[in-house]
DNA sequence: TAGCTGGGAA
DNA sequence: CATCATCCCAGCTA
């Protein structure tokens, strides 16, 4: 029995639950409210979860009641539960339900033949008030067409019907058949009992982690409606393609599998080959390059976007429909382009997985990836990683330096815009980054910055090579791997750091300048530096201009990481100061 | 046939 | 809030 002094949930009539992380049966209280609550913040002590109309849907979608969440809030509440939020729950659950999607008879049939792409799908309600509701609701007038009992939809506007329909507050039940795709086997190479492998020497141990069994089963649920797709974050180097092979082998079914650059298109093709049983030949490239489609095929988003003419057609989405597929999985999905919702709201039909560290997108289209690749299925913070040792410990700084003398009347008669650019090319921070440098000579340095010029500068200070989106594959080949070995501690990189998969692991980094509020970009370069390493920390120092607009921007890049429990110490330096040798 | 370069896109 | 990435394709060279 839990004492219930130090039970680990806090619920608020507000509808926020707070989790109290070192309490006893934080563990089982998190797994229990997930299927109901979404995680907000999660620094080190205390998390809060939310509990939203979306998240009690999806509750109801996977069979759960008010009372089984009222029951769990009871189980593990610190306090009494505020009376009144059960009544609430209750009618916002009573929504999900009362309109379902089905599939006409026919299409239960031979699901990979593309006739039945013109079949219809029936909508229908037993309330009748809510009959009137959907035929008057105007931006749903040209997708429906009255039928006895309901409304017959096309099979090609169930997703944006569907989307249409949440934003009224209706959830649909989806009942409407899952393609299943043509089988394939495919089994995961974990831990290495599948005999008769290739180049056995040469494979790293892998081990199919915890969570990353458990995302792959939250995706797929217990089978019922409303499972089968959805997203699932985790921070970079948590293993996503991992997940993404564990929900293949689950599956056993044709794979699309879409990717942000060709790079990762690559090393997709590796780890499917590493860590699967496919053989090359059940694998394609589908991008600039190459234009393969096999069982498992591996595209560009930017191959489908692709169009001859402005206002034409998309000549590469044919992909889609070209082959049976019974999984899609979009990599990086915070990144999927407009026009590929549109396909996507096509085909509901098929199984899809979205995978993404961070769900932050600044043109608010996070509503569209919800509502038609899926609703998030599975998370973990940041600090459990690190707690459990799966990623590094990382120690974080923000070094504060004044303008030099010369610079503060240009800064103080300038522009907004040129404001930034001067606070963010300050030349001291070459001095302060060269001394970083020298007290760390232990660690494998990057340096990052967004601005070529200022870039060129610093490596040039430094002795140290550049890489920029300018360098030619070979050179960048060349320069990670003289990195790898140790033989040149420190290099430069500018914003290839975003996206470059290739790009090694270091121990330290040092941003230098960054673009403007991105917390995507923050995370995503703090990534860098997470993969473990043996009984050390990792640093990242970001270094801003003191008492300029820069450090409004800097405060809102670290709020996601901030959010996650990472805290920054503070450091002041002088030119003609020194840094304290030991850092915290 | 492969490899480079430059324009256009979002 | 502008810069710098990415990708795709066409056209050129050898």
């Amino acid at each position: 029995m839990i004492d219930s002094a130090v039970k680990p949930l806090i619920v608020q009539s507000d509808r926020t639950l707070l989790l109290d992380v070192h309490a006893p049966g934080a563990e089982d209280a998190r797994a229990a409210i997930l299927p109901f609550a979404e995680l907000e913040k999660s620094p080190e002590h205390i998390h809060t979860y939310r509990i939203t109309p979306l998240s009690l849907w999806n509750a109801a979608s996977v069979g759960l009641s008010p009372d089984d969440v009222i029951d769990v809030l009871n189980v593990y509440s610190r306090y009494d539960v505020p009376a009144g939020i059960s009544a609430g729950f209750a009618d916002t659950m009573a929504r999900y339900g009362k309109i379902t999607l089905r599939s006409a008879e026919k299409y239960n049939d031979n699901l990979s033949d593309n006739k039945n792409d013109t079949e219809e799908l029936f909508l229908t309600t037993a309330d009748e008030t809510i009959e009137k509701e959907i035929a008057a609701a105007g931006t749903l007038t040209k997708y429906l067409a009255k039928i006895d009992g309901g409304f017959k939809v096309k099979l090609t506007d169930r997703g944006t019907v569907k989307q249409e329909l949440i934003k009224l507050g209706w959830p649909v039940e989806d009942k409407a058949t899952l393609r299943e795709g043509e089988h394939l086997e495919i089994e995961l190479r974990e831990n290495y009992n599948v005999p008769g492998l290739i180049n056995e020497a040469n494979r790293r141990s892998f081990i199919l982690r915890d969570y990353q069994t458990e995302a792959a089963r939250a995706l797929l649920g217990q089978g019922g409606p409303g499972t089968g797709f959805g997203v699932i974050v985790l921070p970079c180097g948590a293993g996503k393609t991992i997940v993404g092979m564990a929900v293949m082998a689950l599956l056993k079914t044709n794979t699309l599998i879409l990717s942000a650059n060709v790079a990762a298109v690559h090393q997709w093709i590796d780890e499917l080959l590493d860590k699967t049983t496919l053989n090359r030949d059940q694998i394609a490239e589908y991008s600039g390059d190459s234009k393969a489609v096999a069982p498992v095929t591996i595209a560009t988003y930017q191959i489908l976007t692709w169009r001859p003419a402005r206002n034409g057609d998309f000549p590469h989405f044919s992909l889609f429909r070209r082959y049976p597929w019974g999984l899609i999985i979009y990599d990086e999905v915070h990144l999927l382009p407009a026009p590929v919702f549109r396909v996507t709201a096509e085909i509901q039909a098929v199984r899809r997985l979205g995978l993404t560290a961070t769900l932050i997108r600044e043109d608010g289209a996070e509503d569209a990836v919800f509502s038609l690749v899926g609703p998030k299925r599975y998370d973990v913070p940041w600090k459990d990683l690190e707690q459990k040792g799966w990623i590094a410990e990382a120690v974080c700084i923000e070094v504060r330096l004044n303008l030099p003398e010369k610079l503060k009347v240009p800064y103080a008669v300038a522009g907004k815009r040129e404001k930034y650019r001067i606070a963010a090319e300050n030349p001291l921070k070459e001095e302060a980054a060269l001394e970083l440098i020298a007290n760390h000579s232990e660690d494998q340095v990057l340096v990052i910055g967004q601005y070529i010029s200022q870039l060129e500068s610093i490596a040039e200070r430094l002795e140290a090579p550049l890489v920029t989106g300018k360098t030619p594959n070979a050179e960048r080949e060349r320069i990670y791997s003289s990195f790898k070995k140790g033989e040149v501690p420190v290099i430069v990189v500018s914003k290839v750091a975003n996206f470059a998969l290739d790009l090694p692991d270091a121990s330290m980094a040092i941003q230098i300048s960054g673009s403007f509020g991105s917390r995507q970009e923050e995370a995503q370069r703090l990534g860098r530096i997470l993969r473990p390493k043996k009984n050390k920390n990792s640093y990242f120092y970001t270094i801003v201009s003191r008492s300029t607009i820069e450090e409004d921007f800097a405060a809102n890049r670290q709020k996601f990481l901030a959010e996650q429990g990472y805290r920054y110490s503070l450091q002041y330096w002088n030119s003609t100061d020194e840094f304290p040798k030991e850092n915290q």
